[in-house]
DNA sequence: GTGAATTATTTTATACTTAAAATATAATTC
DNA sequence: GAATTATATTTTAAGTATAAAATAATTCAC
């Protein structure tokens, strides 16, 4: 806090440098990540619609499923996709009905189940994987690898920074 | 598609370089965007149910209307904030419910109406926003002024490169 | 080993969100 | 100026999302 300005406020470019002002730095950058993240993710929905009529959050299972080919649990789910569980019992409902994921009850412990792919949800899955792949790509074609490798150092490096100086429950990650 | 591997797949570290793999590095990048704007937007979300008894895109949107004093249409309400018009509709309907935004029908355009803060908006507003400012710097505590500037302006490379090579419909935008 | 805490999931109520269709008004074209 | 086209918003139907309460099963402590 307390970056106020003394006096009148000055416009938020500085004549004298050239360079942005410092002011309300981090805010500006929230809502310029948030900006990017919603830009992107509005375009992959829109593609997973028209070329595959699916939706992001059940390509988002799908995908999960594919990594972990033992399968998860509603509660691993819910902590990598970052999603309240209550949302994975719908989302799993839905997509079991579509046939393309399966429940398996956990031997061990009556309580819980693994969710994996059905032979379906992995053919439907790999339908869809390169062409998304493919979107991701196109949208960043305008960095370089260099920027690329340092956007993500940069994102890791706040992520940490998210995960310690906010002192409350947290929930798992996604994979990245 | 065809990322495959003719013969074993290597290892995601490469060992002569020390450096990690260029691999799927697009997609990567934008994992780790979406972990890092999920994880923010959660302690937000969170912070504002508890502290005051609201929701992020009621926030927001009194946070659009706060930087536009002469109000907003519901369609640049909607571009800013990277919504469906049919979204806005019902959230202004809320907010007109609890007395914080009014509508103003448009004199020129019988189709069209103002939106902006009512008083107690303003007033609502003005007592969340330092603690939201707060929230934020704490998160970003992890990274230095350079770090933030360096992420600013990736992230305004990336979000070019978005708009540029995803030739389809846009919508609006943010502030940032 | 019984009761108290813990964990895994579902249910509930409500809010948010989208895409698409519908409505209504405004602007353009001929 | 009537017909078409475009724009601004709302409505609709379905899906996604949350927080909180409810269920059910497991584990821990005694």
């Amino acid at each position: 806090m307390s970056e106020q300005r003394q006096v009148a406020p000055l416009p938020a470019n500085d004549r004298e440098t050239g360079t942005t002002r410092d002011d309300k730095l981090e805010l500006r950058l929230w809502l310029r990540l948030l900006t990017c993240s919603n830009l992107i993710e509005g375009k992959v929905r829109g593609a997973l619609r028209t070329r595959f009529d699916t939706t992001l959050p059940r390509f988002d299972l799908l995908a999960q499923l594919d990594r972990s080919p033992d399968g998860l649990t509603m509660s691993e789910l819910s902590a990598r996709m970052m999603v309240s569980n209550g949302n994975i019992t719908g989302l799993t409902d839905r997509l079991v009905e579509e046939g393309l994921v399966k429940r398996t009850p956990s031997a061990r412990d009556r309580r819980s189940s693994q969710v994996s792919l059905t032979a379906a949800g992995k053919k439907a899955f790999d339908a869809m994987t390169p062409e998304h792949e493919l979107w991701i790509d196109e949208m960043m074609a305008g960095l370089s690898r260099q920027d690329m490798q340092q956007l993500l150092q940069l994102l890791g490096k706040l992520k940490q920074s998210v995960h310690r100086n906010a002192a409350d429950a947290d929930k798992g990650e996604n994979g990245e």
